[in-house]
DNA sequence: AATCCCACCAACCGCCACCTC
DNA sequence: CGAGGTGGCGGTTGGTGGGAT
């Protein structure tokens, strides 16, 4: 057992007996926090994410110390935390890129995303619907068939968005300019400047600059100091991990 | 000054594909 | 092969701020 393990012996009998483990976490979930994140949990979001880097989102939550599911702690990483996303207005090119792609494979935001670096694709998602749709002349997206990851419907999805656009009579986007700017994000040298991990061996960010000097076998878990990858991932949780629920991530020592 | 309206965007939700067992 | 878990995706919602009335 670990020092910091907080497992009561009626609380271990619940595990086993009374509270199944579905149940646990539909328990978890009504406690989870929702909404706006503060600083703070970005802070713990991102030390840790740097410090053991992504090994099982739904487990990372309460590692770290926060009250959030792994779904929301995934989405904060991806569109907002992440040191290679790109802030701020579009730029002319980038809007070309979209209106482009958009044509090309329709809806398909990570799609359209992944042609433009440093974008998400709930940036991208965003921009359309604010932006772009109305200089478009797009009706209603919504109303749009949704375009499954199914390969023998794309040629549906992909036809559909042909004859919706056939009339190129758009405005000229590349006007559109952003006067303002909600970014809050740091770049990856005011984080490294700022951020409260100091450890200078154990880093794995998909975009930190300097990854590929990087070997990821020198990522651990800080619980049971497993290298990376991480063997819950590889065949499921075992047993201290299977209830790391009751754990009070908060006292966690982090080596 | 107060209220309303609207644009913007972060975040949530539901669905689904993929993977593992 | 089927069930369950996980992550990814796209649609939608709700909070917020700024401009208009």
């Amino acid at each position: 057992m670990f020092p910091q393990q907080r497992l009561k012996t009626v609380e271990l009998v619940n595990l086993f007996t009374i509270m199944p483990r579905v149940q646990l976490q539909q328990q978890q979930c009504t406690n989870m926090k929702k909404g706006a994140w503060s600083p703070e949990e970005d802070q713990k979001l991102k030390s840790y994410i740097m410090k053991f880097g992504i090994w099982n989102w739904s487990h990372m939550p309460k590692f770290a110390g926060l009250s959030r599911t792994g779904k929301s702690c995934r989405l904060r990483w991806m569109n907002y935390l992440r040191p290679d996303v790109k802030r701020g207005p579009f730029t002319m090119e980038e809007v070309e890129i979209v209106i482009k792609t958009y044509q090309e494979l329709g809806n398909k935001w990570s799609a359209i995303a992944g042609r433009v670096p440093g974008r998400t694709d709930n940036e991208i998602k965003n921009f359309f619907h604010t932006h772009l749709k109305k200089q478009l002349g797009v009706k209603n997206v919504a109303s749009m068939k949704r375009t499954k990851r199914v390969v023998m419907k794309k040629d549906k999805d992909q036809n559909e968005m042909t004859n919706i656009y056939a009339d190129k009579s758009s405005p000229n986007v590349c006007n559109y300019s952003l006067e303002k700017s909600s970014s809050t994000i740091i770049t990856w040298e005011e984080n490294e400047m700022t951020d409260i991990v100091s450890s200078s061996n154990i880093v794995i960010l998909e975009s930190n600059p300097e990854i590929e000097k990087i070997s990821t076998n020198n990522v651990g878990c800080h619980l049971c100091q497993f290298e990376y990858p991480h063997p819950c991932t590889l065949s499921g949780l075992d047993f201290f991990h299977q209830f790391d629920v009751l754990w009070d991530a908060q006292h966690l020592t982090i080596f």
